[in-house]
DNA sequence: AAGGGGCATTAACTTAGGTTAATTAGGGGC
DNA sequence: GCCCCTAATTAACCTAAGTTAATGCCCCTT
């Protein structure tokens, strides 16, 4: 991961990249439009979501400070990204086109490795919320994220959490209030 | 896909790997055990497999010819594989130790964009199933396996299918009997 | 043709999440 | 301090999945 901030850097740096502000409820890049650049976030918050046609709302994934916000299928196979990417906290984020990634990795092959490495932490990262999902009851979700993740735990609202671990808020304060009764 | 199986078949034939052959019920690898192999199928179908400590069962996903099993944990970051890997029918499989894999890519630069290539088309698979999960009800991942993937849905037993779906059998039973009352 | 084994279906009951709406709690602004 | 706005909780009811077990179906064997 850290190598890929490296990299990362030295983007930004040769291309005077600026950096740039947003607030809670800005949005980073849209559901359904092509976005290809990555987001490092320096500061702040950001959720991913999918929006259905019906309006329900679903939380992909939280991302913080150091980490790399962006749709995979917008930057790799330049499709619409299927879903959005919304502040949660004010942030401070600089905006890379991907093909300028590219085109400096082109020119420096170890940098393929790092790009490899990046790409297999962000997998490994999947095949947890696959197991998850697969495995977990909501129950125990929760507990999961709330003893894994402390430190974005805290920064949530309980409806964002409800709608990450894939339940409604209302479902979400039932588990709370059965585990205080079991505790 | 195709460029890394032309990667794959290069590997084998330089080492001689032979063919193997298992039957159903067989287990390709275990769960818990480390397994730097990377297994290319080429024929049969095999599934991955969770293995709770009470005895249940989930089915992580369904390989059929051309793909490639393997246990990312294991083979990348040197960790036992969190699932075991199934046949459910007869196969045949090369076993490719992964570090002969990046040994023969070192010297060959520009195969780690076909690696690279791999891992992003498994990452789009496992964004796609992220979102069924998140987004989805069990009766439309159903409908969304039948109609994506009939070639592996006519393989497989309704048991499997719904261990793959993260339901019970008898829930899967009991979603086809709905269906067919409303259609 | 009869029996047996393995799945799938059905049934009966329990549990937990979805839905909608009312109520409560907490924080910020004035 | 009071009001308002928002978020969280609670309630009541509905629906769907889990669980266990019985039944039915199909195919294979003998």
């Amino acid at each position: 991961m850290d190598k890929y901030q490296q990299l990362l850097s030295n983007v930004a740096e040769r291309n005077n990249l600026p950096t740039l502000s947003y607030k809670p409820g800005d949005i980073l890049f849209h559901q359904g439009v092509l976005e290809p650049r990555l987001f490092w976030i320096k500061s702040g918050l950001v959720k991913l979501v999918f929006i259905q046609p019906d309006g329900k709302e679903f939380v992909k994934a939280f991302l913080a400070e150091n980490d790399i916000s962006g749709s995979l299928m917008s930057v790799i196979f330049e499709k619409p990204s299927p879903y959005a990417c919304y502040c949660i906290e004010p942030c401070e984020v600089i905006a890379m086109p991907y093909s300028k990634v590219r085109e400096w990795s082109e020119k420096t092959p170890q940098l393929k490795d790092v790009e490899l490495e990046y790409m297999q932490q962000l997998t490994a990262r999947k095949e947890e919320r696959e197991y998850q999902f697969l495995c977990l009851t909501p129950e125990e979700r929760y507990k999961s994220f709330k003893s894994g993740y402390p430190h974005i735990f805290k920064r949530i609202s309980q409806a964002e959490l409800a709608l990450f671990l894939g339940i409604t808020p209302v479902a979400l304060s039932r588990i709370k209030t059965r585990l205080k009764a079991t505790a």
